[in-house]
RNA sequence: GGCGGCAUAGCUCAGUUGGUUAGAGCAUCGGAAUCAUAAUCCGAGUGUCCGGGGUUCGAGUCCCUGUGCCGCUACCA
């Protein structure tokens, strides 16, 4: 028998969990071990919070609190929200604790000193205002090689060639707007190339990988692999273990990964037993499945695979991943920034956990992007649960308690109907056993609502509401075979809804936990205890104040950006300003530049003399929609040159990130009028 | 514009390596039944498998092309 280790992506400890997460990495991966633990295979199911990173240390200076208070209070939330929903960890941890800490620095130093991570001195731009230094998207200047303005630390937009930072000309940081200084700093950077051939013959045996995630793979290797920095210099994170790199820390995605071993060694030691995670990770044999997202694919195929390669310890590398696509929500991309989501937390203030796993298992994105509808939902609740599966077992019980007291017997010998429901239930565990196994989950719990479907349409044509009057030996077949059929869904419906099966299973009297190995046995005779319903129907009101509470959430989020206040650039001379040579232009015509979504190609009267330019207004303006507007107009910018046009101007417009518009003058004035 | 993905019933989705009359659930319509949460069961459909072309004895499936949508990316003086 071979272990199992099982595991979902780090939830980044900066946000609340929802349903989209667990829709791709979380309910999967619980399905699968705890259909393992029904196989009694030896599984363990590891995961915690990824807590580095900038975006928690930027939250956490707008908020004034240490970063581990962030991390700490998402780390609750987000844990509560997998217990709402019986997703249940061998063990939660988090990356910021000392044992993640001392083994990311031993992968490090291991790669270090086996040649895989080399170190650059760079010099990088510092910014004094903020005490930092700036990656290089975070500077702005002009471009060294063809002048343009604007181009970015990385790159250049205008020529399209790539830029040493701090080459460019009038740099600025995009932080505090204030002009950074040049100093050297020395960062450490993985050699991934030299994995490419390790990396190609181990991925050459996964050919049974999912084919979304092996397309994914190949594209990326043919692009070629590239060194990546794995340092970074901001103060949240793991030390670089080198003296000299002081206030240096690991990027977060080089110590994530590193999360999976760490938490299991935490596991081990919380057991009292500080070897015991060594059975597994350091076990040819053990199984390591990463359930993961699919915007996760490279780090958990590529990256990570190569830092286990280039590291000395024995652990073992990935058996699987399997990756799920999107879910979306009611049409639209979940989006935690436009707060377009079902949050967990909220979503359990309001039904049963369970009736998520339920519809997030049959509606599963497994080979494309999915939809979570609300009137799907309680549809899938309704018609399915409750009226499919829930029916079933109250109309069975009630009758077995009406006529039988609840007892119920196994007969001596099986008509061919109840021998035949019997065999069609039976060999359909076997197509559910071959689902769980390969991860198709959508179809195991479509399969177990057959065997409902089956019993539902055995016990119509058995008639025992008849029956009863002059046969109750067949009557008592009949409900013996039901309760069978029931006693199979209560095994095999476990991974998916284990706190309701196991409601069942303690009405029929089945004291034990489920195992799959109970299939084949025996428990008769049962008695019927606690006869109730196990599943609620989901109202229409209820379904209509979610569907309010969504649009509500999106809106006052949106409201609530307004208010967010942008702190001003740094103060300047009125004489700066009178630099600024800016008029009222009026657009004579305009017409989308070809193979650009944003740009339009504009010529404009600024009072007496045309002018071309280029406006990347195409995304809230029609041509037409701008021709003959008055227009404010920056006139003495440099002229650049942008897709073959010198665009000598630049309209000044508003964007909030919404909505971009065009600033006009609120009362007619003559084309060319100065503004000042 | 580049790269990638997707397009199947009114809705949400399955359709394995090409192989008979293309499926499921829900919704709709008709019927049966009355044990049960008005739940259940039986029956009936409905499809230019996005358009066009090609390969093949045979295409929802493979190739080319067009259209539409989604994601990443580029363009914003």
């Amino acid at each position: 028998m071979s272990k199992y280790i099982v595991t979902s992506a780090l939830p980044y400890a900066n946000g609340k969990l929802h349903i989209g997460h667990v829709a791709g990495a979380y309910l999967p991966a619980d399905i699968f071990v705890r259909y393992l633990r029904l196989k009694e295979e030896d599984v363990i199911y590891i995961c915690g919070t990824d807590e580095h990173g900038a975006p928690i240390s930027i939250k956490a200076e707008k908020e004034g609190v240490s970063p581990q208070v962030i991390v700490d209070r998402y780390h609750k939330s987000i844990k509560e929200s997998f217990d709402g929903l019986n997703i249940n960890f061998d063990n939660f941890s988090g990356t910021s604790r000392k044992p993640h800490y001392d083994l990311s620095q031993q992968f490090f130093t291991e790669l270090l000193e086996n040649g895989y991570i080399t170190s650059k001195i760079t010099q990088q731009f510092y910014d004094e205002a903020e005490s930092r230094f700036l990656p290089d998207r975070y500077v702005e200047g002009t471009c060294p090689h063809c002048g343009a303005a604007g181009a970015r630390g990385d790159q250049c937009d205008a020529c399209g060639k790539l830029i040493d930072s701090i080459t460019l000309i009038n740099p600025i940081s995009k932080v505090s707007g204030s002009t950074p200084v040049i100093k050297d700093t020395k960062q450490w950077y993985l050699e991934l190339p030299k994995f490419t051939d390790q990396l190609k013959e181990w991925l050459d045996s996964k050919s049974y990988w999912k084919e979304n995630v092996r397309n994914f793979i190949l594209s990326w290797l043919n692009e070629g692999l590239i060194e990546r920095a794995i340092t970074r210099d901001i103060n949240w994170g793991v030390p670089v273990p080198l003296e000299e790199a002081e206030g240096k820390v690991l990027y977060v995605w080089f110590d994530a990964p590193i999360g999976y071993i760490s938490s299991t060694i935490e596991w081990a030691q919380k057991q009292g037993k500080a070897d015991l995670w060594k059975d597994y990770w350091l076990d040819k044999e053990t199984k390591l499945i990463h359930f993961i997202g699919k915007d996760n694919i490279p780090f958990h195929t590529i990256m990570w695979p190569s830092f286990v390669m280039g590291q000395n310890e024995n652990y073992v590398l990935p058996h699987d991943v399997p990756a799920n696509e999107y879910l979306n929500l009611e049409g639209e991309k979940i989006s935690t920034s436009r707060n377009w989501a079902i949050w967990v937390d909220e979503f359990i203030k309001y039904f049963d956990g369970e009736y998520l796993r339920y519809v997030l298992a049959v509606n599963a994105p497994e080979k494309q992007d999915n939809d979570f509808l609300w009137k799907d939902f309680q549809n899938k609740i309704n018609t399915e649960l409750n009226n499919v599966l829930g029916n079933l077992a109250n109309r069975v019980f009630s009758f077995s308690k009406k006529h039988f007291q609840g007892l119920v017997e196994k007969p001596a010998t099986l008509s061919d109907s109840s021998q035949a429901a019997l065999k069609q239930a039976n060999d359909l565990t076997q197509d559910i056993d071959n689902c769980y196994q390969s991860y198709q989950v959508r179809k195991a719990v479509k399969t177990i609502m057959d065997i409902a479907r089956l019993g539902n349409r055995y016990f119509d044509e058995r008639e025992p509401w008849k029956a009863i009057k002059e046969d109750k030996t067949s009557v008592q077949e009949t409900i013996y075979t039901c309760c069978e059929i029931l006693r199979i869904i209560s095994v095999v419906m476990t991974p998916i809804l284990p706190n309701f099966m196991s409601q069942l299973r303690g009405i029929m009297g089945l004291r034990k936990p489920a195992s799959w190995s109970q299939l084949a046995s025996d428990p008769y005779p049962i008695q019927l205890d606690n006869i109730k319903r196990i599943f609620q129907k989901v109202e229409d009101n209820q379904i209509e104040e979610q569907l309010k509470l969504l649009q509500e959430n999106a809106q006052a989020n949106k409201e609530a950006e307004k208010v967010n206040f942008k702190e001003l650039k740094p103060e300047i001379e009125f004489d700066d300003f009178m630099k600024l040579d800016i008029r009222i232009a009026k657009i004579l015509t305009a017409e989308k530049v070809k193979k650009t979504d944003k740009l339009l190609q504009i010529t404009a009267d600024i009072g007496g003399k045309k002018i071309e330019l280029i406006a990347g207004l195409a995304k809230a303006y029609q041509p037409e929609d701008i021709i003959n507007k008055k227009v404010v107009m920056l006139l003495n910018l440099k002229p650049r040159k942008i897709k073959g046009v010198l665009s000598q101007g630049m309209i000044l417009a508003a964007d909030d990130g919404q909505n971009l518009s065009v600033l006009l003058a609120d009362k007619d004035v003559k084309t060319g009028a100065e503004i000042g």
